[in-house]
DNA sequence: TGTACATCAGTGAACGCGCGTTCACTGATGTAC
DNA sequence: TGTACATCAGTGAACGCGCGTTCACTGATGTAC
């Protein structure tokens, strides 16, 4: 059972966080400030250091949450009565969660914050997505175009038991597509280019998804 | 002819063009600060001022220049014998002019500056590298797998002329291929994924080119 | 060609602001006996 | 159950720094007559 101070010092921990998510949206991963979070959570400025040890540290915190939350995300929406099904309903709500998170999906798959290297500990929420991708992949086994020999060579290996020298640069291949198309339209890329978005989407996730044997 | 004024301010401009550019590879575009760079023109920083506006006007001429840089790119190496052979000597010109380039790269392809907002000024020059690859496309003529209908009525029309509803989802798809992949490459999606970047950036070029008909 | 005036690049001081981090401290909470 | 001590969250002042922008000014350059 946590004692009083284990209590407030978790509760504590979230009012900051939650707070940095809020400065976050407002102004972005390089112009997030320790001193306004502590002002919003009513805290002397000083006071962060006895929750983060800097101001890195707290950026780290946020962008494991981020990955973590698309990932749970995409991990969720995985249900549906075909393989096809599944996977274009992991796309969208890949898609959803930027929408309704552009800060956050900024910190982890736009730019990266100068001066920032992101550590080691990001590394496994950062593939979360990719592995439920690959896994419907996996599962559906069906026919892909069979890469050159000199591809089947270029991925690292063991990426996902099961997943082949043949399926996997397909796989990879759209997974940067959900990205590039997700980023686009949240970027402004796609302003006067395409006007139906949710109709483009699905059907850049269709096909996609059939590169990948569904 | 140019007097001496007219001379010493477009002299001037370019150094802090130049100036603004060495900046911004080094603290990225959040962190531009006109103090620093009038302080390596040997300005005072009131100074910039008499040719910028603002620092807002600073970062849309960097952003104008570096679709123009990369558009550049794109035109020049526009050539070989087949079309698929100028789709991927385009592919490979933007990934290398991006990897040259990575700060001017993530000032247009990365998350928007926060607190910026992109004036229209910068559209003409941001569609330089589409308007290659389509181009491409339109010319080679080759066949393509007929979208849904309602896919067809989903992206603006009139991009470009030439560009039919048939072949404009698979071109814009794979300029959003081509800049996903390299954006995943060059902000570090890629670690421990891909190894040999070149071989499947080419990979990923062709397969788009073929889902556009060359 | 020379003179009178207008233009404008660059100066330097100032305004008002914000930042990350350190440090000695107080006082509440927790722990060992 | 009570007491003595250790832990640690939060304070407030300070350090040293940087920022964008305004403004009255000087002095060189350009222009009209």
């Amino acid at each position: 059972m946590p004692t009083r101070r284990e209590q407030a010092r978790a509760e504590t921990t979230e009012k900051i966080l939650a707070a940095a998510r809020a400065q976050l949206a407002e102004v972005g991963a390089a112009a997030l400030s320790l001193r306004a979070v502590t002002r919003e959570v009513g805290l002397v400025s000083s006071a962060v250091y006895r929750y983060f040890p800097s101001r890195d540290e707290l950026l780290t915190a946020l962008i494991i949450e981020a990955y973590d939350a698309v990932g749970a995300a995409a991990e969720e929406a995985d249900s549906g009565d075909t393989a096809l099904a599944r996977w274009v309903s992991v796309w969208r709500a890949v898609r959803r969660w930027a929408q309704e998170n552009p800060a956050p999906y900024a910190l982890i798959y736009g730019s990266p914050v100068p001066g920032y290297a992101a550590p080691a500990d990001t590394l496994p929420a950062a593939g979360r997505v990719a592995t439920v991708l690959a896994r419907i992949a996996i599962e559906a086994g069906g026919p892909v175009a069979e890469p050159p020999p000199a591809v089947r060579n270029a991925l690292a290996p063991d990426l996902l038991p099961g997943l082949t020298a043949d399926l996997a640069p397909a796989a990879i291949a759209a997974f940067t597509q959900l990205f590039g198309t997700v980023g686009f339209e949240l970027f402004g890329q796609y302003e006067n280019v395409v006007a139906d978005r949710d109709v483009f989407f699905d059907h850049v996730a269709r096909t996609a998804g059939a590169a990948c044997g569904l």
